[in-house]
DNA sequence: TGTACATCAGTGAACGCGCGTTCACTGATGTAC
DNA sequence: TGTACATCAGTGAACGCGCGTTCACTGATGTAC
């Protein structure tokens, strides 16, 4: 008779996945001290190893980063289906009701990750920082808006124009929203609360994308 | 006969206005090298002084910090106000057309100081750092916006509401869209420039905003 | 007008801090025979 | 199965760096008499 042996988790070696480890404590200090906060040491340290231990993993800090962000990419993409797969059949079938879903996946992603937008958007993209990886996280993020928005645009949904200017239109609103939202630059209006100013901006922005 | 005597400028000691070259000194770190180029003593050696100096002018970094974001609140305002005295007489009587032109000034300003808009929106408004001529300047900038829409909104040439939230929708749009055109994170669709692809965004959200 | 004094902007040495990174090491695991 | 060796993840001491901040000082300017 053959036994099942309990197998270790793969990529388990001394520490087991200092790796993966490494990437969450990141996110930890993302999310108390903001960009700042976030350190190679201290994220050795909150994963219990010794300073150095991280190089074994990481090429220096800025790789640590862009694995950060393509955690964070990964996040966004699944907040944003993830309010696409509670519509009901009726709405899944509206391209302005998808487009919503996906508008409120991302501003509910921000507020939950405030320090990850600033990451994301804070100049890791830039230069020759980019891994394969990351650059594929961010553009799944990416084609989950714009092949709503390019279906829509040919399928007369939405107001004519190019599917990459109509996305760019969507996404600076609810990114718009969702920055000043975490900035501590702005009060609500009074009764008011993230979601519920989402669903009137994102009204706001159908209208102008209904098709004249 | 009395003579004119040419007097020093106000305020004009030992150096001569120091404060103010600090807060030069802290705009340039600030567009040369981000938040993270901002220091105290980078600041000090740029205007050309011992790098304890500063502490004749501001308590501590974060004085000096709030005094670069009023400066940065003020040039917001006058880019907002600058494009709209570029209306002719037709178009300034018409609100949609101040509302564009306010966010054209609100893009530029962003282009030409993108770090800015990361001090502004990045922490400063946070908590108790926030001096009372930071806030006033911030205020001005908003009210800008505010006291457009709000006239607007009771005129009748824009949706009914809350004018803070309809001017939350304009806001969010083209701050979304300055973030992202300053972030390296997005590829303009080709043939597009930063003004073209800003004018028809902002042609979408003034169909959003028309009252129904 | 001339002298003595008070004010205070700017100096330069010094402090402690956390950071990224390197380096020779150690010790547990995997592999060849 | 047992032994010798290679691999390599993690260690801890050390480096140099720029930073914010303090402190006793200096010297130019303004003021009182």
């Amino acid at each position: 008779m053959k036994i099942k042996v309990a197998r270790k988790p793969a990529n388990t070696y001394q520490h087991g996945n200092l790796r993966e480890a490494l990437v969450q404590a990141g996110l930890k200090l993302l999310s108390e001290g903001g960009v700042e906060g976030l350190s190679l040491r201290g994220a050795a340290q909150l994963a219990g190893v010794s300073h150095a231990a991280p190089y074994r993993h990481f090429k220096d800090k800025d790789a640590l980063v862009a694995a950060i962000a393509e955690q964070g990419f990964q996040l966004l993409t699944a907040s944003m289906r993830g309010e696409l797969a509670g519509l009901d059949a009726r709405q899944a079938a509206d391209t302005h009701e998808r487009l919503m879903a996906i508008g409120k996946g991302y501003v509910r992603f921000s507020q939950e990750h405030p320090a990850f937008l600033r990451v994301i958007f804070g100049g890791v993209m830039a230069k020759g920082r980019v891994t394969p990886e990351l650059q594929q996280a961010a553009n799944e993020a990416y084609e989950t808006l714009r092949g709503l928005v390019a279906g829509g645009v040919t399928g007369g949904a939405l107001v004519g124009g190019d599917a990459d200017t109509v996305s760019l239109a969507c996404w600076s609103m609810v990114h718009g929203l969702s920055h000043l939202l975490i900035s501590d630059a702005i009060v609500l209006p009074p009764g008011m609360t993230g979601p519920a100013v989402t669903e009137v901006l994102l009204r706001i922005l159908q209208l102008g994308l209904r098709p004249r």
